[in-house]
RNA sequence: GCUCCCGUAGUCUAGUCCGGUCAAGGAUUCGGGGCCUUCGACCCCGUAACGCGGGUUCGAAUCCCGCCGGGAGCACCA
């Protein structure tokens, strides 16, 4: 109470000593009057009889924080993949975040190939980079420019040397595993004290190819004492006799990454880096090579890692299982990524609600994939039309089934009757998916949209074909299972996310689905027909998106 | 081990910078009900959170200190 006051009126909080003491006053006089003369009292003193109700607060959107600095229209941000794979959720992040920002703002966004040499497990390959922009495209960014960083590997020479002038870096000759055990140690190489003109002409012979690769680097001369061992002296450039998919050989010293962004961001005139947070190192080593150099570079943002609970596979398998064909391609649904959601029938827009609902956090986070899936049902339950299918089909004949319903007509969805509706060949005989049959096996169930049947008592394992006695027509409360009339069931093949299929009976209706189509298999989920189905033919080829 | 980052319901997230209408909002999940010939959708209702411990203050999710827990980095990968 004694905030609330305060909170609504400042001019107290001076005497907040004096008001706690009244009120505990007034509390305690009031302690023993009964509620209805509360109420009463109340009511005299002029005041509202009742509080009245809070007002429900706005839905909260979710929106971006704003970008420190940004001027309207001349926000300049980048795209940085490295092509070695499809793109996944993760990256689906970084093009959101990235395009929402270009949108709110105005100004471009860059696609820059981050396609330094890479490294004998990391290799650069060609045919990335079209699936990379592919990716892109069906995810609806389109960055205003593409560049490749092996386009500029020349350009970074001579912010190399302006490194060197300054005293700031070395030639170091160290092996590897010295280097490495040096700087954990913080213990200095020989070539540390060497004077810059002293490092001046070894750069020269780095690039004249008087070093084979392993043999030399140029190195930043930090701080070794430097709290984090991670940032002493970190390599700059190395040296590489790997053969690059669009430069070939042009080049034998290549940055690394932290160098090559702390010139392409500014080269490029990037306005604001925007990045997962597992770069936050970068952050520190481009702006040390900016204070260095006395240049002005952008400002930088994070977002934490995101996982998706259901999707454990870590990128290196991907590509491996891709890659020795145990996969179907980066559209196979164990990869999840952005291609295979889209193929699932997972729209770009729900992925982009999906992931910009995270905003910038820095946490860590593990969703369950449930959430996409809910996000997406919003978009498609409304225009999907509603099919029959049966898992693992048991034959039921139904004694007793009446002869009128052997055609019926069935709206395409519950609720949307401007779907129309289909005509359906049903009974007496029929597919019941086995699961079902077994469950529900000795009681009534229901047909759905049809009539009521008593199912057999026992199901043996294997039983091909069944029994059941039909009981009445009139709907009722009952399990109500879906079917697939014997007549016009159809073969279906569905495509399970763990890239496994599934065979299936469905009705004949879905013969006329459009490759790419989005249907709803009821009780079962969200399917979509495969890209590469010839309409009409048999098995219908299906892959399952999500309940 | 060292460095950095992060801890709000089952899961995400808003609020934290700048303490007070936050008796903490939203989404999703879950439970109940309604509607409905799907276990889907829709509508209504409900459960449920400031990691722990100190401190500052009239007042702490918010500021300070300590602890605990989680993640990332410590490559001549990106």
């Amino acid at each position: 109470m004694l905030s609330r006051l305060l909170a609504t009126d400042p001019a107290l909080r001076p005497k907040a000593g004096e008001l706690r003491d009244a009120l505990t006053t007034i509390v305690a006089e009031l302690e023993g009057v009964p509620l209805a003369e509360l109420t009463d009292r109340l009511a005299t003193l002029g005041g509202p009889v009742a509080a009245a109700p809070r007002p429900p607060k706005e839905a909260a959107t979710a929106e971006l924080p704003e970008l420190p600095g940004a001027v309207p229209g001349r926000v300049v941000l980048r795209l940085a993949p490295f092509p070695s794979g499809g793109l996944h959720i993760g990256h689906g992040r970084m093009l959101f975040v990235n395009q929402a920002y270009r949108e709110r703002y105005g100004g471009r966004l860059l696609l820059v190939f981050d396609d330094t040499i890479g490294s004998e497990e990391k290799r650069v390959e060609t045919e990335f980079f079209d699936l990379i922009l592919g990716d892109c495209e069906l995810a609806g960014v389109r960055p205003d420019e593409v560049l490749y960083k092996s386009d500029r590997i020349a350009a970074h020479y001579p912010w190399a040397v302006r490194v060197i002038e300054r005293g700031a870096a070395y030639v170091c000759r160290c092996p590897p595993e010295l280097l490495r055990e040096n700087r954990a140690r913080g213990v200095a190489c020989p070539e540390r004290a060497q004077r810059p003109d002293a490092t001046q002409d070894e750069w020269r012979r780095m690039l004249d190819g008087a070093y084979a690769p392993g043999e030399a680097t140029l190195r930043l001369r930090t701080d070794l004492a430097d709290p984090d061992p991670a940032f002493r002296d970190r390599v700059l450039f190395r040296l590489s006799d790997l053969e690059h998919p669009r430069v070939g050989h042009r080049y034998r010293v290549w940055p690394l990454l932290e160098f090559s962004w702390a010139v392409d961001d500014v080269e490029l005139g990037i306005s604001h880096v925007l990045r997962g947070k597992d770069l936050v190192i970068e952050d520190r080593m481009e702006r040390f090579l900016w204070d260095l150099l006395g240049v002005e570079g952008p400002p930088f943002l994070h977002w934490g890692m995101l996982r998706v609970r259901e999707a454990k596979v870590a990128k290196s398998k991907a590509y491996r299982e891709v890659r020795s064909g145990a996969y179907d391609g980066w559209a196979d649904p164990r990869t999840w990524s952005l291609r295979s959601l889209d193929r699932r029938g997972i729209s770009m827009e729900a992925l982009r609600e999906f992931t910009l609902s995270f905003g910038l956090s820095l946490t860590d986070i593990e969703v369950p994939a449930e959430t996409l899936y809910a996000e997406n049902r919003k978009r498609i339950d409304a225009r999907t039309p509603r099919r029959s299918f049966v898992a693992d089909p048991v034959k039921v004949e139904v004694d007793g089934y009446p002869f009128d319903l052997a055609e019926t007509t069935l709206p395409n969805h519950p609720d949307r009757p401007e779907l129309g509706t289909r005509s359906v060949r049903a009974g007496p005989t029929f597919y019941l998916a086995r699961a079902d049959v077994v469950a529900q096996a000795g009681r009534e169930i229901r047909l759905k949209d049809l009539v009521n049947v008593r199912l057999p008592a026992t199901v043996p394992d294997g039983t091909a074909t069944v029994r059941a006695e039909f009981t009445s027509r009139p709907n009722q409360r009952l399990p109500r299972l879906q079917w697939v009339g014997a007549e016009a069931a159809v073969p279906v093949d569905v495509l399970e996310l763990d890239g496994r299929h599934r065979q299936g009976l469905g009705e004949g209706a879905i013969l006329g689905a459009r490759p790419e189509e989005i249907v709803q298999f009821e009780r079962v989920g969200f399917v979509r027909l495969e890209k590469d189905w010839a309409p009409g033919s048999a098995p219908v080829r299906v892959v399952y998106g999500h309940p």
